[in-house]
Formats: C-alpha cells, structure tokens, sequence
DNA sequence: AGCAACTAACTAACCAGTTAGCAAAACAGT
DNA sequence: ACTGTTTTGCTAACTGGTTAGTTAGTTGCT
C-alpha cells in the first residue's frame, strides 16, 4: 500500500468517526484532518468536499454489510439474528444509517432499495411455497424483521431506554420474535384479517395518511 | 394572549419546523426567525440560546405524546395501533425525537425512562395474569411494540424503503403483529422455539418470565 | 412618562474550501 | 556516479462567506 492510499484510509477512518458521531451538518473537517494524523487540504484532494467524503464513507461501509449479511430467505429468523448481531457489533454504521436518513444527504438509493425489494421478492416466494406465513404483506415482513433486529441500537429513538434484557436474551426475543411472525400458523379464527392481504397491492392512495381514524 | 405570547407560540411553531428538518446542528436560527416572521433577538429574549429552544420544542412536543398515547396495559395491539397512527400523522415529531437521539444533545431521561419502565412493569403484571405471553421479556415487547409501530416513519433507516403497503393494510399488519407476540399461545408443538426459551432464563425457569430476568 | 414588544445593525468566531509552495523520492540524461 | 527535472505526498497560512449571539435604539400602548 503506497503511502497515499494509507493516509487515505487514515482518513476514512477518522471520518467514519467523526461523521458517525455528529452527523454530516456537526461534523468538522479540521476535526477530521487532526484525528487522522494529515492535512486539511488532503481531504479535499482525495476527495472533493465534506459530502461527497460522507458519500463515500457510507457507501463503504453499506457494501461491508451486505457482504457479511447475506439475506437468507429461507431462514428468516436466523436472518434476524445475523442483523441484531451486526447491529450490535457495529453501533457506529446504524448511527451512520440513521445520519444519512435524517439528513437527506447522500443519495444512494439504488443498492438499498434493490435489496429491499429483493428480500420482499424472496418473502412473497416463501408466501407462495407455504414457508412463510401469508398473513402479512411481504413489505410489512421485511421492515418489520429489520425494525426488530436493529431496535436495540442506541441510533434508534427506542433502543436508547435504560435498562434491558441481557445482550443473549434479547437476541433470542428477537430470533423467536420473527420465528412467531413468520411461521404459518393453522388457525384461521386467530386471524381475522387475511382479507388486508388482498388490499395489499397499492390501492387507491387515500389523501389523509391516518387510515386509522378512531381516536 | 398577549401579543409576546402569540410571538413566543409562533416560533416555537417554526422552530419545529426548522428542527424537525435539519436537527440542531443544521438548524439557523436566522431561518426560524423569518419563519417566525420576528426578529432574530426575541428567539434570544424568550428562549436563551438555539440549544434551549430546541430542547423546549422536544420537552412540549413529547408532552404532547404522553397526552395523546396513554398507555393502555390490557390492550397492547390496540395501543400499537394508536402509535401507528401517531407516528403516521406526526412525522415531524418522529423526526425530532430521532435527531434528539443522534445529536445527544436535550438530556430529557426522568419522563421517558420513567413511562418506558411504567409499560414494562404493567406488561409484566399481564404476563403474571396470564393475559401477556410470558415468552419475552416486558422490556423486549415494550420496544418491540414502540419499534414495529413507527418503523415505517420516514425518520427511520427501514421506514423509506421505496414501496410500501397501502397505510390500512400497514396499520392492520403492525395491529396483528403484536397481537400474534403478545397472545399467551398454547403452543408446545406450536412453538418448537421453545428450548430457546430454555436458554432464555439462564436456569431453570418454569412459569415466570424467564426471559426478563437478567438485565 | 414609562413600560412592553420589537428591530436594525453589528461583532467575533467559525468553518468549508483554496493557494502557494516545500521536501523527498523517482527518473532521466550524460 | 552526478546533476537537473519531474512527480508524489504533503503542509502552513489564508480567504470569504456564514452564523450564534449582542447592543443600542425604536415603536406604540397606557
């Protein structure tokens, strides 16, 4: 590795740091320069400006996570498991995620969204085969397993509250969780809604977002 | 109300607006007293700094939430279904609390941890009256509920995927979700999860929560 | 007059991005 | 091997626009 590239790393490191911690408005480029040991001027020969340093640090580390969790669409609550054990080992790149939602900085849409659809795609399939229980909308699956699994993250609104169950426990909530969610289940007289699963196909858009208007 | 009141109201109005898209970091406060349609000194007359407005906007807007989301222990997928509503016609408030959670700026623990803790000991007293599922942890179903509710909230990483569910068919999956969590299920050949359950309470745990035990 | 509500203009600090140039290594010609 | 030249990697110091926060003063009502 030549020189360059080192200091290179050096500061997408730092800005990983940095930019998980304060976001993309808060982060400081000189902070940034200091912690990786070089030249303000550096970062913006190596790359052009603060944002598209964001750009690059997020999309560089998006692409690790989808290297390290494959989707598995046949075990989908051990699939939960992977990313509750991802979101715990990288507390930084779920902050980091969250930044890049708020701020409506960096667009890197085409990745994630083809990645949604394909999990959606592969739970509809299980659907159709009788894996996967066809009482929730394939969409409503998928969001739901990833809100569960990264839930326990201090970057989410409600991972924060003080005190939970152990680290195990709640990865074993977490794992039964989606296992109850997406198992089919017999009844029939339980679930009284399959006709919602007819809905799903995007319908006419009503105008006021409250479907549920009973307050 | 006086004249300074209704000023003071308006930016506070605007000061949601401007927070709730921009967090406090991104935020201007030249822009929220055009918003505001006042001078940029009253923001510092009525409200000391942009810190401590944004801190008053939170603290009113998550008394606001309390007032419109009681909690209600003995009807947990009804409750999920409220917050589902709340989040889908508040998103700003959704995104305030996000931006509050990332920037750790606004220490407002006493009111949250306290309802937060408030739930899982009712969840808990419904699990000993055998009218909650004891298979998970109080706090696990607490956030579990909290995280299933707003995951389609576009403050959240998972809520901005591309294509969702009409928002009937969301509220009614999000209501049923929790329903199928919470409701003791006679199991035994239905839940073969359950050795992890086993697991779960780092002992011989028979009847009482296992899974909450150990913090 | 006196007070409450408000305003215009200012200040000092900050911060993304730039300029101009240094030092050493690689390279070429002789 | 020696010298001049070019390239690579880097740095110190600067610039100009922006921004939180302040000061000193105005307006209008009682």
């Amino acid at each position: 590795m030549s020189k360059a590239e080192a200091t290179r790393e050096r500061i997408l490191d730092a800005a990983l740091e940095e930019f998980s911690t304060f976001g993309v408005a808060g982060a400081r480029v000189d902070r940034i320069a200091r912690k990786a040991g070089c030249n303000k001027n550096l970062i913006y020969i190596y790359f052009e400006s603060k944002e598209k340093l964001f750009t690059t640090v997020l999309r560089r580390h998006l692409a690790d996570v989808d290297l390290q969790m494959p989707f598995m669409p046949d075990d989908l609550p051990g699939f939960a498991g992977k990313v509750y054990d991802f979101a715990t080992a990288h507390p930084e790149i779920l902050r980091l995620l969250a930044w890049s939602t708020l701020e409506q900085s960096a667009q890197l849409p085409a990745t994630r969204e083809e990645s949604f659809r394909d999990m959606a795609a592969a739970v509809a399939d299980g659907q159709r085969e009788g894996r996967v229980d066809p009482g929730f909308a394939p969409e409503f699956l998928v969001t739901t397993l990833m809100a569960i699994a990264t839930a326990w993250s201090p970057a989410l609104p409600f991972g924060t509250s003080t005190r939970h169950p152990a680290p195990e426990v709640l990865r074993d909530n977490v794992v039964r969780a989606i296992t109850l969610l997406v198992r089919p289940h017999v009844d029939g007289a339980a679930n009284d809604a399959d006709q919602s699963f007819a809905v799903t196909g995007s319908g006419p858009e009503p105008e006021t977002p409250g479907a549920g208007e009973r307050l």
